[in-house]
Order: structure tokens, then sequence, then C-alpha cells
DNA sequence: TGACACTATTTCGGTGTCAAACTAATCTCA
DNA sequence: TGAGATTAGTTTGACACCGAAATAGTGTCA
């Protein structure tokens, strides 16, 4: 299951590790209350990016995105809800919801509807394409990506309190860790 | 030094956890293979999204991005790279090195010039005005960000190793951890 | 030495994202 | 009850990014 990774294509691989030279180079600037920091803030970059490289590589094939597919599985698993819902749980602004539900509703996976009582708001619903679409996408997505990190469970609890750490303070309504 | 964070707007905020909802449809839906994996991917997306929300809203008032940000710092601390060490050492594609490139230019903040013995080189360098404006900008992210990340120095090392951990699997150069 | 492979960069088309401006509907309360 | 504030969604403009194709220079080896 070796999936080629971000980005290297023509370029030599590189012979070094960019968030240790970082670190180091914060260090040697005298700079030591940021140093950690910085190898946190470029280690969360790459470690996204490795995973959305994944993601998209394995949804290509179904004429998929991660951020469509995220949209679809939170229709999935509703009976319908407002476009601005979709944006809150998703964590992205009213225009980018606009536009991922435009390109939802052309493939023919979810369709909007109007709100019976309040005529500001747009409903949406996934459509039988859409659910047969989402299932195939997720039974890919767990076979090929979450259920191959290379953490233990308890590596993966304490990833996600770390970071979870940076979204309380951020605001975020963040849930106890489980038992 | 309360930052707005990534996405608030006009939603209401949200009254629970779209990670552990996840976690737990995951593990309703019988995927428990999955499920901690699903958690590690959405909690690298948002962590990042935070901390990429938080540095782009302090460089904006410098016009600067995070991305360009970042070769600038690259050029700041060398003299002269080829545009494919900068992708190489940024994990970007060549065409995304073009254009953060083109900008920096179009400001004066770095120049473009030729490889002396390779005719299909072009390499990179930093202008006075582009160091001027780096040191600004690394001063205001170490004060308001990277100094600021509420992990102590075990956790963000925790952090960064098991990011490490991703990283190393999907090939990367990864540098041992510091004694 | 010349065809062919390889390398570095640019160009192009498409997505996802944000911020800000805009439109339309609803709510509030004096 | 009606003006002004608020809320939901859309539109627009800008940016970062990828993947693939195009361009141009360099290397290789039969």
């Amino acid at each position: 299951m070796m999936i080629e990774p971000s980005y290297i294509g023509s370029m030599s691989r590189l012979e070094y590790d960019p968030i240790d030279a970082s670190h180091r180079y914060w260090l040697a600037q005298g700079w030591e209350d940021s140093a950690d920091g910085v190898g946190v803030v470029i280690s969360l970059m790459r470690g996204w990016q490795i995973l959305l490289a994944r993601a998209n590589t394995l949804l290509r094939p179904l004429d998929l995105t991660f951020a469509r597919y995220q949209v679809l599985g939170l229709l999935r698993s509703s009976r319908g809800l407002t476009l601005g819902q979709v944006g809150t749980s998703l964590w992205v602004t009213p225009g980018t919801v606009t536009s991922s539900v435009d390109r939802l509703e052309a493939s023919g996976l979810i369709r909007r509807y109007p709100h019976p009582s309040d005529g500001r708001t747009v409903l949406a619903e996934i459509t039988p394409a859409g659910r047969r679409l989402f299932d195939k996408a997720v039974k890919t997505l767990n076979k090929e990506l979450f259920s191959t990190l290379p953490l233990s469970a308890e590596e993966s609890t304490h990833l996600v309190e770390l970071i979870a750490k940076i979204r309380a303070e951020a605001g975020d309504q963040v849930a106890r860790a489980e038992p």
C-alpha cells in the first residue's frame, strides 16, 4: 500500500528534515520561546498535507475530493441540514458551502430544497446516488487510509488530545476524552 | 490576545464536537478499525486550519500570507536557492513555487536570476526589502503565535514525534528526536 | 554526434478556501 | 407597525494548491 507521498515528482528527494532544520534555526537565532511552536505549526501543516493528498488520491477515481466527501458524509447521516449547519459542522465559511453544494448538486449527489417556514434558509439532502457514492468512498477511505495510520490506539488518542488543547484555546467546543 | 477563531461569523457557535461525533459515529457503524484514524485525520485538519488562520490574520497587515512568508524565510537564511529547492523544502509543486515567486518578485521582496551554468535552472534571492519585511513578520509570528501555543515543551515534542511517524511512513526524511 | 531520455520551470484548468460586499427574509421593539 | 438590526445564503475577487501538459535546456550512449 505504498502511496506516492505528497510531492516528489521531478524533484530530488529531500536529504534533510525541514521541520528539524527550522527548529534548530530558531534556537540558533536565540528564539527559544518560539522554537517548539514553529515545530508544531510546520508538523501540523505537513501531517495534514500528507493525509489530504492521500485522501484525494483515493477519492479521485470516484470523482470526489475530501471536501466534498465530507459534505456528503454529513448529509448521509442526517435527514436534511441547512447550509449554515453544514458550514458550522465542517468549519468552513458560507461561501465555501455554497460552492461545494453547487458542485455536489450539479453531480446529482445532493439536492437543495427550501426551508418550510424560513424563507432565508436553504436545506440540503443527499440523493440515492449520493448515498451510494458515499458508501463506496467511505469503504475505500476506511480500508486505505483511516485504518492504516502508523499510530497505535494510545498514540492516536494522545495526538487527538494534544490538538484538542489547541482547538480549545481557539474556542472550539471540545469533548472530554472518552474513558 | 484573543484572536477570533477560524470561522464563526454569522453562524451559531457549535454546541458539539464534530471530531468526537465522527469518532462515535464510526464506532456505531461498526468501523472500529477506522474510528481512531478518522479522529486523527479530522484533528490534524482542524488544528492546521486554526493555526493557518491565525498566521494569516497576523500577516495580513504586512501584506503577506503564510505561504509567501515561508518562501521568504527560506531565502532569508540562504544565499540563493533554485526554485526546485524551494519547492522541495516547502513540499509544494513546481507550479506553486512559480506563482509564489511571481508574487514575491512583483512585490520587490525577492528577485530571480539565472543559474550561471545551467540554462534550465532559475535561482531566487531575497532583496533588502524582503529581508526587512521577513524580520518584521517573524517577530510578529514569534510573539503572537509560535510562543503562545497552549502546549508545554514536552507536549510539543510529543506532538511533533507523533506526526513524525505519519511523515516517516509517507516517505519524509525525519530527524531523530533531539536528546 | 544525434536521437532520446531526463530535468527545471512555466502554463493551464480546476478546487477549496477566505474576506468582504450584496440580497433577501426575519426579528425586534419603540 | 415600521425602521433598523440581525441572519442566511450568494457572489465576487484573490490566493494557494494540485495535476497534467508544454517548453526548453542538459546528458547519455550507441
